[in-house]
DNA sequence: TTTCAACACTCAAACGTTTGCGCAAAATAC
DNA sequence: GTATTTTGCGCAAACGTTTGAGTGTTGAAA
């Protein structure tokens, strides 16, 4: 077991300094074609590898950059890593993950670690907890001491920077449209409580496509989950109350959970009732019926978002430096869960 | 915006030597104690956090591990990283993630960036091209360098290390014994090849409990599925040109497949035909009917992984030095693909 | 009055790099 | 043979931190 070697230890095994090492390394017209090759024949033997940690201390930027996500067990917000990623390695930079478990405190933990040298930016989606509380000040703070900051999917306006959305309004809009283009006049909406941004807009979208076509609201046929551990028994309840011939849900899991409910109703789907789902996963695919709904793109909001941030790390200090928000455009993929 | 606060900026404002500064901080018992509140008093009220990079250049030591995965778009993996980020939180260690993707080159890649002093050490699960080419020499190098390794999932016995895995063997056993005890009799077997060793490792199992149960093994009721692109069709072909009774599948997928397969045929699932999958995930959870499989645990294997990486990581230089290998029992969880 | 300890603080080295500057010796010019 | 340039290399500072050793002042014991 030898240990990682160092510029030093070149040196001293050379007998020259270690700056004629480093200059040598980096191919520097100081240092003597002899002596160059010397150095870099044995760097290479040995395997050497500078050091991040200190070319990070003296170039003051790490090559790194971090992704704060809410949960990770959770296909959307993996997809997001993946376009992140990806573009991140292109660019030659670093990765880091944290998870904030939908917890405030943890979402501060994550974020002061991160600031403190660790990244030179980084990408969030809000902690739904940080959400409830509306306490933004940690991030705030980072923002202010010059760190970029990427926002993505759960934003809120109080924060300035730059930010990547869906258009959820718009998404929401095209499935109603669609299941009414499909002969629906009775559509069910499963939704968040409104806290949950993307369950107030994706609510926006549905009350404002049917206004568009000049439907009735009837507020009994939305339901507005609050809490995710009981949300099968309330959809079902619902669906039992309600005579549809549609569903919008603002997620998989709820578009699943009202599929179950039609079906132990002794209804079809799609033949009877309609189902749409939000969030294009694993789950979407492969359900029987498998599920039309509307994709977010998450790989490529994931690469908007690194691409974000990477054009505002390597751009000269204050080149001009105003706050964009990019929107993914959402396409509705149709399966068997509606009619085609 | 003010940038960060360093001890020097405190030093040259209060009028005192950065040492003074750093030692008042660290609450020394050589520093008076006006000085010592002033400068806590300071620091406070401009937030001063110590920069993390130049700390880990001191110590030697960044506190952070990394975690290869092969793909994070996959539920088992996400379940494991939620595991090694429990336990590294707990113990003050941060987690970087990095994704093979399969490729053997990006591995190698990130194993590079991961070695040279941003992590303390790391946890990894080989990509499939690594082990298609058996070559392992940049791990090798990596652990001969000094830096703690753990392989999970998908590991090898060329490479010494600390070892997180499940016991394949006996796990394929019990879906399969399960099978046997509800009646089942031609037992179909959809597998990967065999350099993917948890393949191998499923097939044994089967294998071998036939045998303990006196059944004969028949080889075509054994499918082998090399190309997950055209899986589906195979399990298809396969479920088609056989008389099965129950079907064990070695992953979510192919146990999904076969389902609608058997469907389509115009079987029962479970009644005509009876199937278990490995690995349990939100396919197997919501999937109708829902799946019975063998769950592997993976928040409990990255648990595991980061416990035994931690550990090596601040035990004394050479205190002892084993290799241990971790096997991480799987549970058969009962659902409705089976009779009960 | 001298001696010495205690106190409160500063210096400087170290972690591993990079890089502008300085300096000696060799090579060229006059 | 002297003056100047070129070549090849080393010194030292810097990034931000920690920490043992050093220093100067004070107060008390001898």
């Amino acid at each position: 077991m030898r240990p990682k070697l160092t510029l030093k230890q070149i040196a001293r095994e050379l007998d020259v300094s270690i700056s004629t090492v480093s200059k040598a390394l980096r191919d520097s017209s100081e240092i003597g074609e002899e002596t160059r090759k010397k150095i870099k024949a044995f760097a290479k033997l040995y395997n050497y590898r500078p050091n991040n940690i200190a070319l990070s201390l003296k170039n003051r930027k790490t090559k790194t950059i971090g992704i704060i996500i809410p949960e990770i067990v959770h296909y959307f917000f993996t997809t997001v890593i993946s376009g992140v990623e990806q573009v991140a390695n292109e660019k030659g930079y670093n990765v880091i993950v944290c998870l904030s478990n939908n917890s405030f405190d943890k979402e501060v933990l994550n974020l002061e670690l991160l600031a403190n040298g660790s990244t030179d930016g980084f990408i969030l989606s809000l902690a739904k907890e940080t959400m409830q509380k509306e306490d933004y000040h940690h991030l705030i703070e980072v923002i202010n001491q010059g760190m970029p900051v990427v926002l993505f999917d759960r934003v809120v306006d109080e924060i300035h920077c730059d930010k990547v959305i869906i258009d959820d309004v718009i998404g929401a809009k095209k499935a109603v449209q669609h299941l009414i283009d499909k002969g629906a006049r009775k559509i069910g909406l499963v939704s968040t409580v409104d806290y949950v941004s993307v369950g107030k807009l994706r609510t926006r979208g549905y009350l404002n496509i049917l206004r568009d076509n000049n439907f009735e609201v009837d507020q009994d046929l939305i339901l507005k989950i609050e809490d995710m551990d009981n949300s099968e028994a309330k959809i079902k309840e619902f669906i039992n109350n309600n005579e549809l011939d549609a569903v919008f849900a603002v997620n998989e899991h709820f578009a699943i959970h009202a599929i179950k409910a039609i079906q132990e109703k002794g209804l079809k789907v799609p033949e009877d009732v309609s189902v749409i789902g939000f969030t294009d996963g694993e789950l979407s695919k492969r359900f029987i019926p498998s599920l039309t709904t509307v994709s977010q793109h998450g790989e490529r909001m994931g690469a908007e978002a690194a691409r974000l941030l990477i054009d505002k790390l390597e751009r000269k200090p204050e080149d001009e430096d105003s706050y964009k928000t990019v929107i993914v455009e959402t396409s509705l993929v149709e399966r068997n869960s509606t009619k085609s």
